[in-house]
DNA sequence: ACTGGCACTCAGTACAGTCGAGTGCCAGAC
DNA sequence: GTCTGGCACTCGACTGTACTGAGTGCCAGT
């Protein structure tokens, strides 16, 4: 059975009402606060159909109606437009990165802005190390047996290891390997250069080999295997707005969920810059995470994605505000990336 | 006027008692509880006692005491010994390192560990630079008028920045830096730098000074202006134990407080190794952290201080064994970084 | 100096009654 | 067929009252 227009008109006017207000909406308010045009009993026989099909609900009986994970998806996918940001929301992301000197510094100001525009609690990957590029690769002799990889990225990561070796070898020895080592992999995209490091074991000195294998298992691990992205958090405060009301009382495993990198890079991962995903409440994978809803989107320059970015709040949220921030927000930090 | 035996020992059953139930306790079950040896009707006389000297108070007529913040502090002082730790504990701490690859990583570990140890917030702070000499100093060229500048410190801290030059710089000249600056600052601690950079400037060939000069600015902000150190947190789960009781009602202040890093500092700043400091409720300096207390100490090798670790609760914590705990944690990860 | 006894206080709980927002349903109007 | 006004009904929220019991302060007695 599809719903006729007004019933999606009522439905938006009892998402609006309640994101606003926080409290049941029932149906005479409704007319009063909307122009429906009809009386507050055809809204009744309305919101009967509504909570019949599943997109609102009764907290009690005698209680105005609430809307249910499904009605939010259904006003998401059809009943907002993106609202425009207001003009001081434009002003605050354009003068955000004023004196961000580096890539830690950009991340840094990108996640607080996040959470102080959209009130919620912000998430921004770091430039995923997959779709970077190897800019420099450094070897710092530490002690004869020990050296401290860097490693220098396009997007401006930075990422160092520590390597044993097998035995005491030579300043010498080391710079030589640096050579070959960046004119192997300068330039070249992460993802392509295992075959590469391969190759420079193989193509080493026997008397060498060893040397270079340990180095050359650190460095996979360090380029590749541990995928283990960077993430920066902030505006956890913002959990608290709206009294325990949200999050079903306790913010317990909303806040233990945000401890784990692992379950905040689900939450943002890689979508197209352009796109945004809107998880809302039982849609979320993650179990405790079922009351909260997350906006994500990918950023970059043009149409590759440097990481992901989100905010994450209760599902009684402002989706069009919140998408429309979220958008804006990856746009400037991806063409912002893009001119370094 | 000072307190006979008796009455510190009503005091340490109050605090004892309170911490353990989260209720305010009577004087009936506190003979119960604790072989005090007298009446209750004893025990209501020293509490009188107790409460007009402000170590004590009632939540209400008709309800038991609850320590004050100077109850705390005289319990902190007088009344009690550091627990010893588990062995639960203890190998816990010792298996905590498996498989730390770097300074990230063992950071990480070590603020996971306490949080998890005491069941609060912890926070640890990265080795400071201030205290750090530097190891390496890289410089990449990006562009030619584009350098990153890398530097490495000896406690396996890596910073870096961009620098833009005045003017296209070749290839052989970012070479030739490179070796005079780290023959100068290499090996150097960082807060003895600032001379030499200048110095470093004041020797360089007039046609290579301006590129100089726009690196050392850059380097000297690096080095020491940016005393911005660095911290990592875990642990706010914990916060939501024991109910709203804790932080009177409201976690919002508390959890502000924890996202400026700035603060974060301030609650753990430099103590030597081998003192602990606790500061109770009102004792913070923190309008926002009034209702919490915060365990600190200092780590590092010996008696050197590399940076501060500590937690961060309810008033109504386990002083004893949380500042077993913290101790343990500090001496251990101290002794962990001298290895590198 | 300690104790037992006693009157008192007051938060918490349980219960009853009232209020009112909101509903579902139905007969009638358009 | 669709909408509306009317009406009876439900039930959470609030109010007032009464009761309970943990805990106290004080005092007279040992």
């Amino acid at each position: 059975m599809s719903l006729d227009d007004r019933k999606l008109e009522v439905l938006r006017a009892i998402v609006e009402d309640y994101v606003a207000t926080q409290e049941p909406v029932g149906s005479k308010a409704l007319v009063e606060r909307h122009q429906l045009g009809v009386s507050p009993a055809t809204v009744r026989n309305d919101m009967a159909v509504l909570e019949e099909e599943g997109y609102i609900r009764q907290p009690h009986t005698s209680a105005g109606r609430v809307p249910t994970d499904r009605g939010y998806r259904l006003f998401v996918d059809r009943l907002s437009r993106v609202k425009p940001l207001t003009p001081a929301e434009r002003r605050a992301i354009e003068r955000f990165l004023v004196g961000a000197v580096d890539l830690d510094d950009v991340v840094h100001k990108t996640v607080r802005l996040l959470a102080q525009l959209t009130r919620q609690v912000a998430v921004v990957q770091y430039p995923s190390l997959q779709r970077s590029s190897v800019r420099h690769l450094e070897l710092v002799p530490i002690s004869t047996t020990r050296l401290m990889l860097v490693m220098i990225a396009d997007t401006g990561r930075v990422e160092q290891r520590l390597v044993e070796l097998p035995g005491p070898t030579s300043a010498d020895d080391v710079l030589e390997l640096r050579r070959r080592i960046n004119e192997k992999l300068a330039g070249q995209r992460l993802a392509d250069t295992p075959p590469l490091v391969q190759s420079l074991v193989d193509e080493s000195a026997p008397a060498q080999r060893l040397m270079v294998a340990s180095l050359a298992s650190v460095l996979l691990e360090t380029l590749v295997e541990r995928t283990e992205e960077r993430v920066a958090l902030a505006g956890t405060a913002n959990l608290t707005r709206g009294g325990v009301l949200d999050f079903q009382g306790t913010l317990r495993p909303v806040l233990e969920a945000l401890e784990e990198e692992v379950i905040l890079l689900k939450l943002i991962d890689a979508v197209e810059p352009s796109t945004t995903r809107v998880r809302i409440g039982d849609e979320n994978e993650i179990d405790n995470l079922r009351s909260a809803s997350v906006v994500s989107t990918g950023y970059g320059p043009g149409v590759t994605i440097l990481g992901g970015l989100g905010v994450l709040g209760p599902t009684r949220m402002d989706y069009p505000g919140t998408i429309a921030t979220v958008r804006a927000v990856a746009r400037y930090v991806g063409d912002l990336l893009a001119q370094n």
